[in-house]
DNA sequence: TACAATTAGATTGTACACAATCTAATTAAA
DNA sequence: TTTAATTAGATTGTGTACAATCTAATTGTA
């Protein structure tokens, strides 16, 4: 592989962190009216599907560990948007599902990926070019 | 835009926010032997370029601000890569530069890419079209 | 030349990430 | 069944991110 492909390479991870960290800047505004932030809003995403998961689960989906969820969900429920309950059929798992509030927040959240996709305004063969690569991408990951 | 494109979109951002994850977790053991982490590289890649910058400077390219860097910066000098050194010409000007530790750094960082592009396997055709689409991505937030 | 506005970095506070380790609960195996 | 291994989540420590604010230096302007 040549210098120049090598000089790439180094363009292509930084383009994606940047790219990343951009999202998470022009997503913080939309979600500011919900107080959460872009991670929270995932795990909102994850428990608007299921209604209750564990936090082993949640990891699982989300690709994080307890080390980032615990303080972040203890977060999320003093906030009052989840419930965190020990399961009584095995004592070790915490069952967490969504608060009134939490699921009041779903409908609050509908116009969220419309304003975000406007700020995109990429074209849909591109964002399904997107989708494609980066999911191999993540498929190689796990090799 | 029908709720399935926006679950597909909330998708596509997802993947973007694990792919970088992934990508920064796949970089942690090549950069172990150096010592860094995945930010500090970015930083070290602009020092291997351009062999004096200000904070102000590398905060543009690396879209980072000072509070992020000024810190990072200050371990990378306690580990003996950088100087910090205030500007004569202005005062409020840091200007960061590599040690000799930082320069030999380099060499030792040549083989990371090509060990990191094993892991990532895209033809060549999707790693132009990732980096074509991220660009636009990164053109259209500044709007 | 004074003095207001701007600028570069530093600082503070909050929130992820994640490796490493710990604890308590459960399961497997001798 | 007793103990060893495993598992779920919590904790600790380090390192980003970033908004907001602060300070000192510089610049623009009346």
């Amino acid at each position: 592989m040549s210098n120049e492909l090598l000089k790439l390479e180094n363009q292509l991870c930084f383009s994606l962190y940047a790219t990343t960290r951009q999202m998470t800047k022009i997503y913080r505004p939309l979600l500011k009216e919900l107080d959460i932030t872009y991670p929270q809003y995932l795990a909102l995403l994850v428990l608007w599907e299921v209604d209750k998961i564990s936090v082993k689960a949640m990891g699982e989906r989300l690709f994080l560990d307890s080390g980032t969820l615990t303080p972040m969900l203890k977060r999320m429920e003093e906030h009052g948007l989840i419930k965190r309950v020990r399961s009584a059929a095995d004592e070790r798992v915490i069952e967490v599902s969504l608060t009134k509030k939490g699921k009041e927040a779903e409908e609050k959240a509908g116009s969220i990926p419309i304003n975000f996709y406007k700020h995109l305004n990429l074209e849909e063969e591109e964002f399904f070019q997107l989708k494609t690569i980066l999911s191999k991408m993540m498929g190689r990951f796990g090799e």
